[in-house]
DNA sequence: CAAACGTGGAC
DNA sequence: TGTCCAAGTTT
């Protein structure tokens, strides 16, 4: 927090000894409402009339990919399948070829497994209630309340990557967010505002200033509303001494490498993919079985008598 | 809790 | 060229 006003002002606005709000924070989450407002991206998922299962489907393809790479296969996702309930009548061979490239395949899976669930469960409508949602396959404590959220106006803190930088920075002074951990749910709940309509605005602001202007890269400070009160430039951009993220594995080489290469092949073609040509995607037999037990445990592969399939 | 899980763009 | 990063979830 800023220390170097004289006149700084801590004073609280409730009693709930969890809540950080402090007139600071409140001028946070002020400015970014008002800059959202003017400097939101004009996204799919927030045209209005946008359903509550367009933004299911959203925020699964979002799960680390980027923004630039899901508005063209959310779009025909939605054309072809309006509902859950019509994707939930395809087998989930047909959500992993839709998928395409957009990468870890599981989430396909998980969605056809979400919209079944959705339509047997909710008779096909997604569901309003954080427990309801948590309670999909697939969907965590970010999917969860980023539906009740953003689809149904509940107020609920959204924690992202975003918001656990924005608030690491401005906040807390770190330049970077440590591990996640369910404290950052209790910190975002803590400057959450009080009301819905502004609560909702918040979550999104803060989640676009994170992606747009507050990057991990390179922060475009310049441009941020909440520089004056940001108490990581307040303190000189100390720089980050916690913990960090363990490096990425390299890719290229890797097992997830050779299951991407077989599942670019399955999802090639509608008929069984033989051993033999499984054998022409990577010469490595141990590492190719590796991967290939591993799709098989996923269900993302099924063995057959001719050779192996996408479930059916 | 750490590790696994795809893919492609940016610097 | 290699590293970092992207609206996370599961085991």
């Amino acid at each position: 927090m800023d220390t170097t006003a004289g006149t700084h002002i801590t004073r609280r606005t409730t009693d709930d000894s969890h809540d950080r709000r402090t007139f600071e924070t409140e001028v946070i989450a002020a400015a970014i409402i008002v800059w959202f407002r003017e400097n939101g991206r004009d996204l799919p998922w927030r045209r209005p009339g946008f359903t509550a299962w367009g933004t299911l489907v959203s925020e699964f393809m979002l799960q680390q990919t980027p923004v630039n790479r899901v508005i063209p296969h959310l779009e025909a996702w939605l054309d072809r399948w309006p509902s859950p309930v019509e994707l939930a009548a395809e087998p989930p061979a047909s959500a992993v070829r839709a998928w395409a490239s957009l990468g870890y395949p599981r989430r396909a899976l998980w969605l056809h497994a979400a919209a079944v669930e959705i339509t047997e469960r909710h008779g096909g409508t997604v569901p309003e209630d954080v427990g309801a949602l948590l309670a999909l396959s697939g969907v965590g404590d970010y999917t969860a309340r980023a539906v009740a959220a953003f689809a149904y106006g509940h107020r609920h803190p959204v924690v992202d990557t975003n918001t656990r930088r924005v608030i690491a920075r401005a906040v807390d002074g770190q330049g970077e967010p440590g591990p996640p951990s369910r404290r950052d749910l209790t910190a975002m709940e803590a400057i959450l505002p009080r009301g819905v309509v502004e609560a909702r605005t918040f979550n999104a602001g803060i989640m676009e200033l994170g992606a747009i202007v507050c990057t991990a890269r390179a922060p475009r400070c310049q441009e941020c509303p909440i520089r004056e009160a940001c108490a990581w430039r307040a303190q000189g951009y100390p720089p980050y001494l916690g913990a960090r993220k363990p490096t990425q594995k390299k890719y290229e080489g890797s097992d997830r490498q050779v299951r991407g290469l077989i599942m670019r092949e399955l999802r090639s073609t509608h008929r069984p993919v033989t051993d033999t040509e499984i054998e022409q995607l990577w010469p490595d037999a141990v590492q190719r079985d590796r991967a290939l037990t591993g799709l098989l445990g996923d269900g993302l592969a099924i063995a057959t008598v001719d050779g192996y399939t996408l479930p059916s």
